[in-house]
DNA sequence: AGGATGATCGTCT
DNA sequence: GACGATCATCCTC
């Protein structure tokens, strides 16, 4: 399979135009155990001036990197176990980024079933932190340059262009009416349900 | 220094 | 559908 790199500045900056544009590009991990990568189909917007963004209460050490320059990797632990992967979006200075809920499987699937436990492709990326378990995401991947990076990058989207639909956003208790999560019309390796609130 | 919380997951019913 | 694990992070004292 052929994985080309984005070009620097074929992203759009704006959170909720990043959400959906991220839909069928690649992610790609490079790391000693070879090369691992899956199909974005599944997104959240977490804006500036949101209550359910981690930049809303001001910058920590934590939340760092979604303050930064767009399109970097924001990666933070939730639960003591789950890892999950975010990009960053907005200017410099301002705090938003996409939270990458889910990936259909692409490559090196063998070591993403070694690194989860579970045999069934469906179960290898579908959520947050089972995505981030099969890439071996964690917070020394938090800050990254997604254009640059050798361990973690992006890659054109391949394949068909995604039919984008909408929904709430899963898993929040504050604004969680909002309608910020996007995903890949029937795409089989969604994490939620496909129908949450009025698409 | 201590307590509350969470953008989840696996297991059980 | 419901529940509890488990700990980094943040907030308050």
């Amino acid at each position: 399979m052929i994985l080309t790199r984005l070009a620097p500045g074929s992203l759009p900056d704006d959170t909720q135009l990043l959400a959906q544009a991220l839909l069928g590009c690649v992610l790609v991990r490079d790391s000693d155990d070879g090369l691992t990568a899956g199909r974005i189909v599944e997104t959240e917007a977490y804006l500036s001036n949101d209550p359910a963004c981690h930049a809303y209460r001001g910058r920590s050490e934590r939340n760092a990197t979604l303050f930064g320059p767009p399109h970097r990797s924001y990666v933070y632990q939730i639960y003591g176990r789950s890892f999950c992967f975010n990009v960053s979006s907005e200017a410099d200075g301002e705090g938003a980024g996409v939270l990458v809920r889910a990936l259909e499987p692409l490559e090196g699937l063998d070591v993403m079933r070694r690194r989860r436990g579970v045999q069934a492709t469906r179960d290898l990326c579908r959520g947050p932190g089972r995505l981030c378990q099969a890439l071996a995401i964690d917070r020394s991947l938090d800050g990254v340059d997604l254009f640059a990076d050798r361990s973690l990058w992006l890659a054109a989207s391949i394949g068909r262009r995604a039919r984008v639909r909408r929904s709430r956003r899963i898993g929040i208790s504050v604004a969680a009416h909002r309608r910020l999560r996007f995903y890949e019309a029937g795409n089989p390796y969604l994490s939620g349900p496909v129908r949450l609130s009025p698409a």
